[in-house]
RNA sequence: GCCUUUGUGGCGGAACGGUAGACGCGGCAGACUCAAAAUCUGCUACUCGCAAGGGUGUGGGGGUUCGAGUCCCUCCAGGGGCACCA
């Protein structure tokens, strides 16, 4: 590739910025003044050329790097990209999930906002007002584990990442306004999120609870979920142990059913990520009912002389053999007080794997209490009281009744513990009296038996007659249970935005009155010890009580940064404004119309940023005509690339590796030494497994839009994209390809703004039809997000113009105008920088990016003669060409007629023909 | 285990129930060239056949239909999510 520099001519060292675009005829003219440096170039002497011979020979290759820092600052100069609610067209924002500053960008970002940037360039030409903004997801823990590395302060760190990749960004030529630009650490930022917590902890939104967490003992801090791994911090390797601790929640769970609701109006959202939402949300109806207990070790306070369970099953009641209580339960505690053996039982409950896989593993455990509980239909029957594993204190009243026969996790305890084992449901097509169970539950269809009045209802009548009778005798409600929790937002970090609580002795929670906002982080923190730098801060913490004016101590936990980016999508619309969201600027731009990124964030980021509308909504910071933050959601998939491993083991970058061959025969040797190489699985792009291509040497070789190109080719955006340095390769020719096309077409083109021929010959017919098939095809394709498609229709699209070039005849030259610029158009959302030296080389001192998509000639996409398959049997047997308008009959007759349909006949006579209209022909015989 | 997706040439992938394999990569051949590179033009699912022309083909098996990659049932394989949620 670096051989092709050579003949890349210098085509703008004295091009002139601000007097906007020369004519690239000027550069053509400059070039043909720097021929001598070619000729001095030491590896090659080029034939020597003049202005006429260029035209025909050697053209200049275009030359990405040079050419795209020069749009990138006209763009940046005319603020091409800056939004304004003023601006005319209907609003379209468009937004990628906002990058964390890492330092470096990655190919998945490449990925993510090249898709972002196709869909928000097309949507500009087609006269929306565009909202495209970019900021920085800048609260984490890398950024503390970096201050204890590398000794350095948090922020210092993040800031200089953020500048860092702004550049890599920019250097993408993406169509983003930066002057809305902002990271989640910014004071501003974090002043309004306080803001917004306290008024959501003012609706009873965000409150102070008690429930576990992950303790890590050694780092003495609280972990994520995702942080633990097999049951041992990620960091320290300590047994993590299981905490109640005081903690900040959100109610998310005010809005489980409205969450869970309003996924059936996201119909612009893939199927997978409401399925994954409505999981994760667990709505199940079921019945609250109400056991009598009785038996000697019961304690005898009334409190508990009842047991609430919570089932969704309540047509089974006549089949429930036990009832087990969590080992979380109250009354499993009451009981322990005085049962040494109940105590280490529950301990023994605790130990265990906490990972899913091992919670699936686990044998069931139970331990009876001696405690019988009486059906609350049929008194005289008594079933015992356990105390089991497997029940859950988080979900519904953390004791359940156990039905064996119709649910495998009670089976397999009544199978250990051998308790009875009996059938209620039955099968359709059993018969009640000789039906026995397969060896394990059965949770299928059919009728109810050995249930007394229930016998012969179906489910769903037994159901209703169970809760029914129990509600009458006030044993029992109906009730709707989530699976979903509370969110838990403390986190004992320093990075992160401080809650804006102050803990006073005599007046409890305080709320941090609003003239002391900002709660602002202090600069002066150590990161040498573990623990949260700011519970240790020597004077930080302390602070005056905001009500009775005593010493009282601040709150030193932080926000989980999944808060952070619950609501940024806003603050773009109004990025300054000095309250967490301008009213007005919110309900023009929102909702978020085409939301990009990672399917990782399916369920969580989501999710919070889906409650955080609805309780901004209820806080009066969002318009209560916005019920969802995102209107349409695309996922995308991973960028991948082929592994390699050294003879030693060890990974090696793809730089690393040379290859010899192709195919079955294709051969890695290390660069290094020449030893073979191992060539590895296609695996997600990833510093462990160094399969690592670097965005900045590509763009720094290729070019931005060559990088862009090959990540909109081949694969559809939602599956993953092998990145090769072939398709690399590829990508880059096209882009010569299309320059080279665009300037013979200049050359043979009827001039900018030539009056529309009277007469086109059938060739220049035919070249109108594929430029505006291919520009329609190309627009649809954009707008439902599959630029693969897209992408191969302006392939296919270049070969016609590649085909046409050397034609001539009435109305050509300006057919050819005509099919070239609505390449570039076409072009253009993809590889701008390609598109707008390919729109100057047309001869147009305009901005691309400020033209609109031309308009199709509908007449252009219907073609006068059409070729239908003709088959028989339903076997293609031939084909015909035909009048588009020719009328059944004469299809039917012309189509009989064929040499191949009637061979295939076979002389037998024909029983039906079918005819579709422009479609096909079938001859059944 | 449950939910959810995907399965098409050597590869990435196209295809409102209507000519399967568009387009790209790779491969083969040709043009240009002293030669190479670059570029351009063909051909390229498998299979029988010299050819003309057949046959088989979208993970397997069944079904609906004049017609199925596409719809239905079932099985197999891969990816993702949830995972003792009563």
């Amino acid at each position: 590739m670096l051989g092709c520099i050579c003949r890349c001519f210098s085509i703008s060292s004295t091009y002139q910025i601000l007097s906007g675009i020369a004519p690239a005829l000027d550069q053509h003219r400059r070039l043909m003044a720097d021929t001598g440096k070619i000729a001095s170039s030491p590896l090659k002497d080029p034939p020597a050329m003049t202005a006429e011979t260029v035209t025909e020979t050697a053209r200049e290759r275009y030359n990405a790097a040079e050419r795209e820092r020069h749009w990138q600052s006209v763009w940046e100069q005319r603020e091409t990209f800056k939004a304004s609610t003023k601006n005319k067209g209907p609003k379209c924002y468009v937004l990628e999930m906002f990058p964390y500053p890492s330092g470096r960008i990655h190919m998945g970002h490449v990925r993510n906002y090249a898709l972002g940037d196709v869909f928000a360039r097309h949507k500009r030409s087609k006269g929306f007002n565009v909202l495209h903004p970019m900021g920085w997801d800048a609260f984490g823990m890398p950024a503390e584990n970096a201050a204890m590395e590398k000794k350095t302060h948090p922020g210092k760190w993040t800031y200089e990442n953020i500048a860092a990749m702004k550049r890599q960004l920019k250097s993408m030529g993406l169509s983003l306004d930066w002057s809305r630009e902002f990271a989640t650490c910014d004071v501003a930022y974090y002043h309004q999120q306080q803001r917004l917590f306290l008024a959501m902890y003012a609706k009873g939104l965000a409150y102070q609870g008690v429930g576990k967490v992950n303790w890590d003992p050694v780092d003495q801090t609280v972990l994520a979920n995702e942080q633990v791994i097999d049951g041992r911090g990620w960091r320290s390797g300590a047994v993590v142990e299981q905490r109640e601790m005081p903690s900040w929640y959100f109610r998310i769970t005010k809005y489980a059913d409205e969450l869970l609701e309003a996924l059936n109006t996201l119909d612009r959202w893939p199927e997978k990520v409401r399925v994954m939402q409505a999981n994760w949300i667990g709505r199940s109806e079921g019945l609250l009912m109400k056991y009598q207990l009785s038996g000697a070790t019961l304690p005898k306070p009334k409190k508990w002389s009842e047991l609430e369970v919570f089932t969704t099953r309540a047509d089974t009641i006549f089949g429930g053999s036990f009832c087990a209580l969590s080992p979380g339960h109250p009354l499993t505690f009451e009981l322990a007080k005085k049962n040494k053996a109940l105590q280490a039982f529950i301990e023994e409950c605790g130990r265990g794997g906490t990972s899913a896989e091992d919670l699936a593993k686990a044998e069931k455990l139970g331990f009876d209490t001696g405690i019988m509980a009486a059906h609350p239909l049929i008194p005289d029957q008594q079933i015992p009281v356990y105390v089991a594993n497997f029940v859950l204190m988080g979900y519904g009243t953390g004791a359940i009744f156990g039905c064996p026969a119709h649910d495998q996790r009670d089976y397999d305890f009544a199978a250990k513990y051998g308790l009875k084992i009996t059938a209620v449901v039955i099968p359709t097509d059993e018969n009640p009296a000789t039906y026995h169970l397969p060896g394990k539950s059965y949770d299928g269809p059919g009728a109810i038996a050995n249930s007394g009045f229930l016998d012969g209802m179906s489910i769903d009548a037994a159901k209703a007659e169970v809760a029914t009778q129990l509600e009458a005798l006030k044993k029992g409600k109906r009730r709707t249970m989530y699976r979903l929790r509370d969110w838990g937002l403390s986190r004992q970090r320093y990075w992160g935005c401080p809650i804006p609580i102050i803990h006073c002795d005599d007046c409890g929670v305080q709320a941090v009155p609003d003239d002391q906002l900002p709660v602002k982080l202090p600069e002066d923190v150590t990161f040498d010890v573990p623990g949260n730098p700011l519970a240790r801060h020597p004077t930080w913490k302390h602070c005056a009580c905001p009500k009775c004016g005593k010493p009282a101590v601040r709150e030193t936990e932080t926000m989980d940064t999944f808060v952070d980016s619950s609501w940024y999508f806003a603050r773009f619309t109004a990025p300054n404004a000095a309250t967490p969201t301008d009213l007005k600027s919110a309900k023009y731009w929102l909702p978020v119309d085409q939301y990009i990124g990672g399917i990782e964030h399916a369920i969580l980021h989501l999710l919070y940023s889906r409650f955080f509308a609805r309780a901004m909504i209820a806080t009066k910071h969002m318009p209560s005509s916005i019920k969802e933050p995102f209107g349409g959601l695309f996922t995308q998939g991973m960028v991948t690339h082929e592994t390699y491993k050294s003879r030693n083991g060890a990974w090696l970058l793809p730089g690393e590796v040379r290859f010899e061959g192709e195919g079955d025969v294709r051969r890695g040797f290390e660069i290094a030494n020449g030893a073979a190489v191992e060539i590895g699985q296609i695996e997600k792009m990833s510093k462990s497994k160094k399969n690592l291509v670097d965005p900045d040497d590509i763009i720094a070789s290729y070019g931005a839009d060559c990088a862009r190109w090959f990540v909109l080719s081949d694969s559809p955006p939602d599956r993953d994209v092998i990145w090769t340095e072939a398709g690399v390769a590829g990508a880059s020719r096209f882009i010569q390809r299309v320059w080279r096309l665009t300037e013979e077409s200049a050359d043979r083109a009827a001039p900018v703004k030539s009056p529309r021929p009277a007469t086109f010959d059938a060739e220049a017919i035919e070249l109108r039809r594929s430029a505006h098939k291919a520009l329609n095809k190309v627009a649809v394709s954009i707008e439902a997000l599959r630029f693969n498609v897209a992408v191969a229709q302006i392939y296919e699209f270049a070969s016609a113009i590649q085909a046409a070039l050397p034609k001539s005849g009435a109305g050509h030259a300006w057919a050819l105008r005509e099919a070239a610029e609505f390449l570039v158009h076409m072009v253009g959302p993809m590889m701008p920088h390609l598109g707008e030296e390919c729109w100057a080389r047309l001869g147009y001192n305009t901005l691309l990016a400020d033209q609109r998509w031309p308009t199709v000639e509908q007449a252009l996409l219907v073609d006068d003669t059409i070729t239908i398959a003709v088959q028989v049997n339903g076997k293609r047997r031939d084909e015909l060409t035909i009048a588009r308008t020719a009328a059944n009959a004469d299809v039917e007759a012309a189509a009989l007629k064929l040499e191949a349909v009637v061979r295939a006949m076979e002389g037998k006579p024909i029983r039906k023909v079918i005819v579709v209209p422009q479609r096909i022909v079938n001859v059944v015989v």
